[in-house]
DNA sequence: CCGTCTATATATAAGCG
DNA sequence: TCGCTTATATATAGACG
């Protein structure tokens, strides 16, 4: 963008590189700003220049925020690092960021459970109404499932046992081991009950346009050509 | 950038809006792409569109190692917090605990996000759907009232502003400028909100500012129009 | 939702003080 | 480094399939 065309690759030149990290940084942080207004997104973004300074924008200038909410989607999954470094000075850094991690788990705990709901803005009660809901949904599919199987399995015992009524107890339970799963963990009747409950979620908004199947997009590294996907179109 | 200018406030339709966040996310990313090759940076992106669905670019694909070279600054600054225990062996215990109690939370997390649900009962599968039911109730409740209190606010404010037409655009953003609560980092990003976008309208569109009020206000930094955050860095 | 097309608005590479 | 100007390269709003 200017008097000439530019190669995606590192500017080799010192002074043209800082200069060029300057605009394109202010440039960067004033498209994100604008994306988060005009779209009503949440954006994080940190950029770190290559003698190491640190530039961020945030939504609402909170980038704790947003980094919470980020490893939610990856449930925080990051790797706790094996401390087993010697380094002493290292240990109180590493349980500190550990215990700041657990509060933040123990603080997304809470609102799961619908505590402490105070502390949220109306744009994270949305998200999290959200979030629920689509649990919800995977836990009573998986619960039909589970009830289903149970169904199956009960009717089958109940139907074998129709047969051969003249058996005693004992003699049941040896002949129908090999099918039954765990036999001490099978549900009585009376959970059958609940299968109602998965159909009572009807009207739930399942607004997806069917594209949900990714969680996250992850970017390939490559250090001369724009990955294609996150090109439009290359014309003109 | 288009056929038409556009104000820095939320779009409107909802439509245009989806639109528009698509098209902007991807020349974000790739933007984001382009300054971390061009100028030898290390960048970290994250974007939660409206519907809490997350988009991210970081350098060489690893999100992780820009959020952990970002703690660190933010650590450096609060180590404070750590237990002053002296005794050397008992930091690697007092870990050990902090990370198994850790790892109960990040599976219960899993659970309440609907996933990893194969390890639950059906016991166990009725009892998240009973809490998660319960707490969606929670959550819906609260999120009525905030939206119910916003309502409320925005009536104020624009009664209180169809009062004084007079003021001019910077006197009225001057009035409500507050402290940021800048997040206390390298940069002190100024916090910009939707309050101030209702004036930043070029005086074209005076459509309706169906807009939400954060108390942060954005900080006019000399006679231009640009937000602080933006503006040029002095540094070393 | 995704791709295309076109007219315009913006971003920015270079050059200069 | 810093600002400002200018010529161009890009990004993207709006419309359509």
């Amino acid at each position: 963008m200017g008097r000439g065309r530019v190669q995606l690759k590192r500017i080799e030149n010192k002074i043209n590189r800082q200069v060029t990290f300057s605009k394109r940084r202010s440039g960067l942080l004033k498209k994100a700003h604008e994306i988060s207004v005009l779209c009503d997104a949440d954006v994080g973004l940190i950029v770190f220049s290559t003698k190491g300074k640190l530039f961020e924008y945030a939504t609402d200038s909170c980038m704790e925020r947003i980094l919470e909410r980020y490893e939610q989607y990856s449930y925080a999954e990051r790797k706790l690092t094996s401390p087993n470094l010697e380094s002493p000075g290292s240990w109180s850094l590493e349980y500190a960021k550990l215990k700041a991690r657990m509060e933040v788990l123990q603080r997304n705990q809470r609102h799961y459970m619908g505590e402490d709901l105070d502390s949220l803005r109306l744009k994270e009660l949305q998200s999290l109404e959200h979030q629920l809901d689509t649990s919800l949904k995977h836990i009573r599919t998986r619960k039909d499932k589970a009830l289903q199987e149970q169904n199956n399995l009960l009717a089958k015992k109940l139907k074998e046992k129709e047969k051969e009524p003249a058996m005693n107890q004992w003699e049941q339970v040896q002949n129908h081991e090999l099918n039954s799963p765990s036999f001490g963990l099978t549900q009585p009747l009376s959970s059958m009950n609940m299968i109602s409950d998965i159909y009572q979620s009807v009207g739930e908004n399942t607004s997806n346009g069917g594209n949900e199947a990714t969680p996250n997009q992850q970017i390939p590294s490559s250090n001369t050509v724009m990955p294609q996907w996150m090109m439009p179109h290359m014309d003109n």
